[in-house]
DNA sequence: GCCAACGTTGGC
DNA sequence: GCCAACGTTGGC
């Protein structure tokens, strides 16, 4: 049982359009980094739990939690030339990217980056650090207990 | 819109 | 394997 943070932008899926969902759930799909697919891959499990992060917006922040409700399975957006997540080296022998499934556990009030930058306990987050991009990290437990004991 | 930081691509 | 060029992320 691990700790994670997942990007997501609320102009394409905010933690209010993941309220609305039926199941409250939603496949993670369009992860297009490697390191992020292999956090997935190799260390996602059922049951696992998530800040819900809304990224590139005016309000960037922790939004909500969620839980990891389908182990990593191929993300059918990379074999959509529709798509925008269309990867034509992919192919439905040899995917390449993966998705999981997650599932609401509950809204939170917004804990903004600025509060989270401004916290000590937290400065050794991974999605505090300069420069980091990565969509999905690991959170420490002890990280995980301190925001949610602030998240009230 | 700006720009720093980072990841990927592809020529060599 | 190196590294320049390019594209993307994401806060501001």
């Amino acid at each position: 049982m691990r700790y994670w943070l997942m990007k997501s932008e609320p102009d394409d899926c905010s933690i209010d359009d993941l309220a609305a969902l039926p199941n409250q759930s939603v496949a993670w799909y369009g992860v297009r980094n490697y390191q992020a697919r292999n956090f997935m891959r190799d260390q996602m499990g059922v049951d696992d739990l998530a800040l819900f992060y809304h990224s590139s917006c005016a309000a960037p922040g922790i939004a909500g939690i969620v839980r990891i409700s389908k182990k990593a399975y191929p993300d059918e957006t990379q074999f959509d030339p529709s798509s925008r997540f269309f990867d034509p080296k992919a192919s439905r022998d040899n995917p390449r990217w993966l998705n999981v499934d997650v599932q609401l556990v509950r809204k939170t009030r917004l804990m903004a980056l600025a509060e989270m930058r401004q916290l000590p306990e937290l400065a050794t987050m991974i999605v505090l650090q300069k420069g980091n991009r990565l969509s999905i990290t690991p959170v420490d437990p002890g990280h995980w207990r301190f925001i949610e004991a602030r998240l009230g």
